[in-house]
DNA sequence: ATCAAAGTGTGGGATATGCAACATATTTGG
DNA sequence: CCAAATATGTTGCATATCCCACACTTTGAT
C-alpha cells in the first residue's frame, strides 16, 4: 500500500499566508513558480495575488509579486505609500547633517528609514544605533556603515524592538546625533503613538549631543497619547514645510534650530 | 547637429544608479515602465537589469526587477536555492520538537529559517531569543510567538548580529532548547565557517536544557575552521541521512539522539 | 581624423503572462 | 441528502516580455 499521498492541498487562506511567507525570504516571486509549488493553476495564484494585492499586502507585477515593504508591514505599507517624496527628501536632506566618522542614533519610522537609505546611499562613514529591523539591514547593505542593533522585544507591526532592555541598553553609548521620527508634534510637544516607542526615543535622547527629529508637515498639530518631549529639546527639526500658528510660536521661543526641504517650494 | 533640448540623456552608470534610487522607493519596477521614463530601448533596461542582478543589487523578474532582499544576501539566496527541500523538511520536522509554552532559541541560518517558517505557520506558542533577523521577522509573524532578539554588531551578509555584546546577553535566559544550525559535522564535532556565530551558538548551548542540532547531510564530514562543540555535546542532531562512517562511529559513542527526517519510505 | 570598442536600437520568432468566459470541483448550509 | 455558493481548472486569444542577431551610434584613444 505505497501511500503516494501528495502534500495535503491547502487551502487558500493557508496557501496565501504561504505566499505572504515566501516573500519575507525573496524580494520576488513568480506566479509560474507558486503555481508548480503549491500544485494549483496559475489563474489561482493569480486570484491570490489579486487579492493580497487589494488588501496591501504584496505588490503585484506582471508575473509575479514584490513584497510591499521589504522587512516593513502592514501599516508601514499604508504610510509607505502616502508622501513618499516628502520622505525621502527629508531622510536626503538630514543625511547632510551627517559626517564621515558620525555615531549616530536611528528609530524606527518610515521617515528615519529614508535617512538610512540616503546614508547607505552616500555611503557615508557612520556607526548607527537602532531598534529597527528595516534601518539596520537598509543601512547594513553600505560597506561604510557600522550597524549595531538594540536588543529587546520584537514588534512585527513595526520591525523593530521594544521596551525596558532597548532603553537600558542604550545608555551604554554617547553619540554625536540621534534621527528621531514621531507621530505628532503640536505645542505640547514631541507626541507618539506606538506604545514603546516614546521610551526608546526618550532615551535616545538621553545618549546623544545634537536631538534632531525629522517629522513631515502634515504631523503638525496632531498630539498623541504619550508625549516623548516638549519642544525646547529638540534641538534640530528636520521637515518640508515651516509650523505655523500656535506651534510656530510654541517652537519660536525654543532655541530649535529649524530646516526646511528646498524642494518643496516648487510643486504641491 | 541641431541641439535638442531634451533632458541630457543619461549615461549607463547615471542610468543604473537611477534605477536603484528607484527601487528604494517601490518594491518593483517594470522594464517597460523605465523604458519610457529614460527614453531609451527596452533592450537597454533589460541589459542594465542583468548587469545589476549579477552584481547582486537587485532581483531579476519577469517583466522588471525588485530590490534585492535587504537581509537575504546573495550569500543567503544562493544557500537558498540549493537543498530546499530537505531543510523544509528538516524545518518543519524540527518543530514537533516544540510544544506549546516552550521558550527556545534559535540562530541565525537557512535551515533554522525553516524552522522558524513552520513554527509561525503552525502558530506554535513559543517564545524564542534569536540573534537572526530573519527568523525573528518570520516567527514574528505569528500571534501565537514572543520574540526577544538579541544586541550586537549587524552582520548583513547573514542578516544577524554577532559579538561579545549578544554572547554575555544570552546569559540573562535560561530555555528549554536551542536548535541551532552549522557548517560542519565531522569527527571532530560541530563546526562552523561564519566568523563569530561559533561563539553565539556556544553562548547559547551554555543557556538551554537541550541542545539541538539541524545538520543536514550534505554537511557530514566536513571541518570548518573554528569548532563549536564536540559530537558528545549534541543532545539532538535533526538531519535528512544517518551518518556513516567515522561519523557514525564517533556520534555512536555518544548519548546523541538521531532524528532522520521521514524523507521518502519510513514514516514518523 | 580614424579606428576599435562599447553601448544602444531594431526586428522577428519563441515564450510567458493576462484576461475573460465557461466548465468543473469543492465546500457550505440547510 | 441536495442545492447554492464558493473555489478552482480549462480554454482561447490578446498582449507583453524575452532572446537573439545584426545594424547603428557614441565614446575614447592613438
Amino acid at each position: 500500500m505505497a501511500e503516494t499521498l501528495e502534500p495535503k492541498r491547502l487551502k487558500k487562506a493557508e496557501r496565501r499566508q504561504q505566499i505572504l511567507l515566501e516573500l519575507r525570504l525573496k524580494p520576488h516571486v513568480r506566479v509560474s513558480e507558486l503555481a508548480t509549488q503549491f500544485g494549483v493553476s496559475t489563474e489561482t495564484i493569480r486570484r491570490d495575488m489579486e487579492a493580497l494585492d487589494r488588501e496591501g499586502l504584496l505588490q503585484r507585477a506582471h508575473g509575479g509579486a514584490s513584497a510591499a515593504a521589504p522587512g516593513g508591514h502592514r501599516h508601514m505599507d499604508e504610510r509607505r505609500l502616502e508622501r513618499v517624496a516628502e520622505r525621502e527628501r527629508l531622510g536626503r536632506f538630514a543625511a547632510y547633517l551627517v559626517s564621515d566618522g558620525d555615531t549616530i542614533m536611528i528609530d524606527a519610522g518610515t521617515t528615519t528609514m529614508e535617512l538610512a537609505r540616503a546614508l547607505a546611499f552616500e555611503e557615508r562613514r557612520v556607526t548607527a544605533i537602532t531598534n529597527s529591523l528595516s534601518v539596520a539591514m537598509i543601512l547594513g547593505q553600505s560597506p561604510a556603515a557600522h550597524v549595531r542593533l538594540l536588543p529587546g522585544a520584537y514588534m512585527p507591526e513595526e520591525a523593530a524592538v521594544v521596551g525596558a532592555e532597548a532603553c537600558e541598553y542604550l545608555a551604554r553609548y554617547n553619540v554625536d546625533a540621534c534621527f528621531l521620527g514621531a507621530s505628532g508634534l503640536s505645542e505640547v510637544g514631541i507626541t507618539e503613538v506606538v506604545e514603546g516607542f516614546d521610551a526608546i526615543k526618550r532615551a535616545m535622547m538621553r545618549q546623544s549631543a545634537a536631538r534632531r527629529f525629522l517629522i513631515d508637515s502634515s504631523k503638525f498639530g496632531r498630539t498623541h497619547l504619550s508625549r516623548v518631549a516638549p519642544c525646547a529639546e529638540i534641538a534640530t527639526l528636520i521637515t518640508d514645510a515651516a509650523p505655523t500658528g500656535p506651534l510656530a510660536a510654541a517652537i519660536g521661543k525654543t532655541g530649535t534650530e529649524i530646516l526646511v526641504t528646498p524642494a518643496s517650494a516648487s510643486e504641491v
